[in-house]
DNA sequence: TAGAGATCTGGACGTGAAAT
DNA sequence: ATTTCACGTCCAGATCTCTA
């Protein structure tokens, strides 16, 4: 194995030196950089990333925390998961993906002992338990998600309120008065997921000021779950909000095999991100879930803190909603 | 030749394996 | 059982170079 000392001594110089030609971080004669240079080159060298971390008290290594639970749907978590590690290359920095659910202890462990420089925390609850422990951390935290209470904190997420009413209001606009937001799974509203709640509130509200009567069902994603949910359905509803990405190619079928065309017997409005609303025949009208903006963004976010700068702010992005094929005037 | 600025070096850091 | 060593970075301090 090619050592610092290995290029150091071909160049003629201090490992000191080596290490400051490959970080630029002092001035380092054109000449003395040169011969440095030339030496790593023609030996391979490749510092070691244990020694690094040991030497400059950082891994390079943010710490994603992304439980995977059963009522959720991978494939969009493993969008968030991608844009994380995409940006967290830009910034030299590596991913270090936890899926266990290990709560509070998780984040003293990987905190604790220095297996990463900074945590991004997702699937964040309203009353969120692991909050404390964030706030006593010596590390850095970005949540992706919004817990009731953000003191010294640092959110960022997709403004679900405005979301949920941005939703209603285009169904109200397009003259809906009975409508229904088939959301995640009941065990999401359970645990007070943040988005979740979130968007119920706004869609809930924005029905409440429009004077249009909406039902809220909790969909298991299981196509026995969707069915139940459709069966569910209180009579007259001719607009539907799916904010639950595992049920929409399922719902799509069902509401066919019923007989109901979209967007002439009912209206179709997705919460998703823009490639899974264009996956459908109908193509379907939807509020972006910005995915590779959030991660980008919560990577950016704690980056800045590990620099030094950057007070805790809640970040929220605002909705973006692209009407395509699904949605009509109500009938 | 003194002083200032530029450039470079030595040692500590944590942990486990190897040497004594 | 104890000591030494490896690994790379960064701070404090040493050394070099240039200018007046």
């Amino acid at each position: 194995m090619v050592t610092i000392a290995d290029v150091a001594r071909a160049a003629g110089v201090s490992p000191s030196t080596v290490s400051y030609v490959l970080s630029g971080k002092r001035a380092i004669s054109d000449a003395t950089r040169l011969r440095v240079q030339r030496s790593i080159r023609r030996l391979g060298y490749r510092p070691n990333a244990g020694a690094r971390a040991l030497a400059g008290k950082r891994t390079n290594v943010l710490a994603l925390v992304a439980p995977l639970r059963a009522d959720q749907n991978v494939p969009v978590v493993m969008r968030f998961v991608g844009a994380t590690a995409a940006r967290a290359r830009d910034h030299d920095h590596d991913v270090l993906l936890l899926t266990a659910d290990e709560g509070a202890e998780g984040l003293h462990r990987v905190a604790a002992s220095a297996l990463a420089d900074a945590l991004i925390v997702m699937d964040v609850e309203a009353g969120e338990p692991r909050v404390p422990v964030l706030r006593s951390l010596e590390r850095p935290s970005v949540l992706i998600g919004v817990p009731d209470d953000v003191r010294d904190l640092t959110c960022v997420d997709l403004d679900f309120v405005a979301a949920g009413a941005d939703c209603l209001a285009h169904l109200a606009d397009l003259g809906h008065r009975r409508v229904a937001l088939i959301g995640p799974s009941p065990a999401v509203y359970r645990r007070g997921t943040s988005y979740a709640g979130r968007f119920r509130r706004g869609f809930e509200q924005a029905a409440a000021r429009r004077g249009v009567r909406a039902a809220v069902l909790a969909c298991p994603p299981t196509y026995e779950g969707l069915r139940a949910c459709l069966d569910g359905l209180p009579a007259g509803v001719t607009g539907l909000v799916v904010h639950n990405e595992a049920v929409l190619g399922p719902l799509l079928s069902e509401l066919e095999r019923r007989g109901a065309r979209v967007p002439g017997d009912v209206s179709v409005l997705a919460v998703c991100p823009p490639d899974l609303a264009e996956a459908h025949a109908v193509p379907l009208t939807s509020v972006d879930i910005p995915a590779d903006e959030l991660g980008a963004l919560a990577v950016d976010l704690a980056v800045r803190q590990l620099d030094g700068l950057g007070a805790p702010e809640v970040r929220l992005l605002p909705p973006r909603l692209t009407a395509r094929g699904s949605t009509g005037p109500a009938t």
